[in-house]
DNA sequence: TTGATAAACGGAGGCACCCTCCGTATAACA
DNA sequence: TGTTATACGGAGGGTGCCTCCGTTTATCAA
């Protein structure tokens, strides 16, 4: 006893993995808008499913949550790759900043909501975050080693920066503003004299 | 025209002053468990009266929010003059600090979840904030006077420390961990070798 | 003291959200 | 093409938000 009989599974049915997606995609949309403590009745709509299947596919709302967020880490991750192809790797590592702000967007409220909220020794967390200073690391490798900004600030000082930035995601017309003061720390970032 | 015609209002009623008084204590207790988040009716509740009553007293969560907020606020400054003529003045930091703390347990979630949400230029917000740290001030000044401790630490980077120190206030028992870290933040304000 | 009345009370009611449960529909397999 | 494991949808019961209004009551004048 105690032994599970195994037998051999069918295949997952098509439709469930579409309303899966659907339902990731929708996530998005409404966190985006509305941040972690969205409405999740809001989102099995968006998805254009029923609500129970909402929980069927993400028993709490923890779950649908780290799914959208390890998306948007993998999207993080897969532009800085995309951007480090470009030409002067200080732009490469503006647009990616200025891409990470609409990514905080996504995840309003989330970074200060949540992850302290979460056990800090969390492996799911641990493992995002240093998948994100890992892109942010490369991103800013070139620059440094191109000579075009200075050397002493690290990957985790323009991520403070950035989230310090985002702090008044809270108020109207934030975004501007933020792309704005980013622009204006990336010119401090660059070596040589100004005017 | 647009001269309103006052007449002699009658004085208000003492069952209005009671209930208010009741749904005040009231707030202070549910708010202390559930944070500002929490649930109005239990607050109306608790305090034994109708969620009308409440609302007619506090037309918004806000406005119920402040009343209580500016109360721990003035307790902050009561005790802050009540223990300024204890006899150690370190000890007399030190204990306010733990009662602090009690009071960021009142205010759960308030600093991090409210105070950057609400416009920083809020006169309200602003008028406490200077309150409270007029009230440390006032308790540094008496022990930098008599040698105790280092004078190049100022009254907000004490709260500071006291506010960092209270964001894991959402895991079970934090309570006493904060207590521990605040004495040994104090014994390194303390002048003087160790041992 | 007693009535009139302004003021306050309480909670029902309408709406939204949370999450569970289960009858129905359907994709996978034989 | 039939069987059946799987997934679907949404009703339903609970809670909270806030408004509205019929009822109660404290105040004040006679």
């Amino acid at each position: 006893m105690g032994q599970a009989e195994q037998k051999t599974s069918r295949k997952p049915r098509a439709d469930s993995l579409r309303n899966r997606e659907k339902l990731l995609r929708a996530a998005r949309d409404v966190f985006s808008a509305g941040g972690p403590e969205a409405s999740l009745e809001a989102v099995a709509r968006t998805a254009g499913v029923g609500i129970g299947t909402l929980y069927r596919h993400f028993p709490t709302r923890e779950a649908l949550f780290r799914d959208v967020y390890a998306h948007e880490v993998d999207e993080l991750e897969a532009l800085a790759g995309a951007t480090s192809s470009a030409a002067d790797p200080v732009e490469a590592l503006r647009l990616w900043l200025h891409a990470a702000v609409g990514m905080v967007a996504t995840k309003k409220g989330m970074l200060a909501a949540l992850a302290p909220a979460v056990d800090s020794t969390d492996p799911f967390f641990a493992e995002t975050t240093s998948r994100t200073r890992g892109a942010v690391e490369r991103l800013m490798a070139r620059a440094v080693a191109s000579g075009a900004i200075r050397d002493d600030v690290s990957a985790e000082d323009v991520i403070r920066a950035l989230i310090g930035m985002c702090y008044t995601r809270d108020q109207p017309g934030w975004q501007p503003t933020v792309l704005r003061l980013l622009d204006v720390f990336v010119d401090g970032l660059r070596t040589g004299p100004k005017g």
